[in-house]
DNA sequence: GCGACAG
DNA sequence: ATCTTGTCGC
């Protein structure tokens, strides 16, 4: 796919100033409403991806997992495009890491193998899962924000951890799968507090309460999808494990590339 | 000064 | 994220 807004690729010699600048205007550009002519029911997957396949210009949507490994001083990104319940499409993108993990700056440490692996993506991709917050972000310009607008692509956010916003409800509790969570901007939060950026999901859990049990996912908006629409999203591609599909392979690809 | 903090 | 074996629960 191709770079739609080459003045947003994340650049790690930015200062923090400049960065937070960046992200103000990602922000101000991101959509967080429905913009991609997608049926929820088009992504449902029956079981597991495991079979490779040919893309076909006529099949269902394709769905693009992104997710990274790290080796002493590179980031190697995974793209896994899947269409129809088949792999269709991947490749690897690998980039210095020239900036330590801040809270907030994902996107500048991780940013370039990405935007490398999805350039050379030779399908089409209908929407981008990236492991990371969306909209729940200080700034709501989380990676999967970023890198939606840098392509102009349909994307979201799918993370294990909460990084900002308040859930209505207590996450350590044990929900049934199924469950979403609203999650609300707070006063760290460049949106109107109370504004829903985005859900925690319980995409697995174990049938005993008393025992162990589960966390949800944290999933949010990352560009031209609502919060309700994500979970949508999320929940379709979900095939019997915690994580969705897409992000699970792409997972595994990038592991295995280290 | 204290607290909070995706991967 | 990463360094790492066994182990508990279903």
């Amino acid at each position: 796919m191709e770079v739609a807004r080459p003045e947003y690729v994340p650049d790690p010699s930015f200062s923090r100033e400049e960065m937070e600048a960046l992200q103000d205007d990602i922000a101000a550009d991101a959509a967080f409403a429905d913009d991609h002519g997608i049926d929820p029911d088009a992504l449902r997957l029956t079981d597991t991806v495991e079979d490779e396949g040919d893309y076909d210009p006529d099949g269902g949507p394709v769905v693009v997992g992104v997710d990274q490994a790290f080796t002493d001083d590179e980031s190697v990104s995974a793209v896994v495009a899947i269409q129809d319940g088949r792999v269709v499409a991947r490749e690897t993108g690998r980039a210095p890491l020239e900036i330590p993990y801040v809270p907030g700056l994902l996107a500048f440490r991780e940013g370039r193998s990405i935007v490398t692996a999805l350039d050379s993506l030779s399908v089409p991709a209908d929407l981008l899962v990236l492991d990371g917050s969306g909209r729940i972000h200080f700034r709501q310009a989380g990676i999967a924000t970023h890198v939606g607008v840098v392509f102009d692509a349909p994307a979201l956010g799918v993370a294990k951890n909460l990084l900002c916003g308040t859930p209505r409800r207590s996450l350590d509790d044990y929900y049934r799968e199924g469950t979403r969570i609203p999650i609300e901007a707070t006063d760290r939060v460049s949106a109107p507090i109370g504004t829903v950026i985005g859900h925690a999901f319980q995409s697995r859990q174990y049938p005993n309460p008393e025992k162990r049990h589960v966390n949800p996912l944290i999933v949010s908006p990352g560009h031209r999808v609502s919060a309700e629409t994500t979970v949508d999203f999320v929940e379709a591609l979900c095939a019997g494990y915690k994580l969705p599909e897409p992000t699970r392979l792409a997972d595994a690809a990038a592991d295995r590339v280290k």
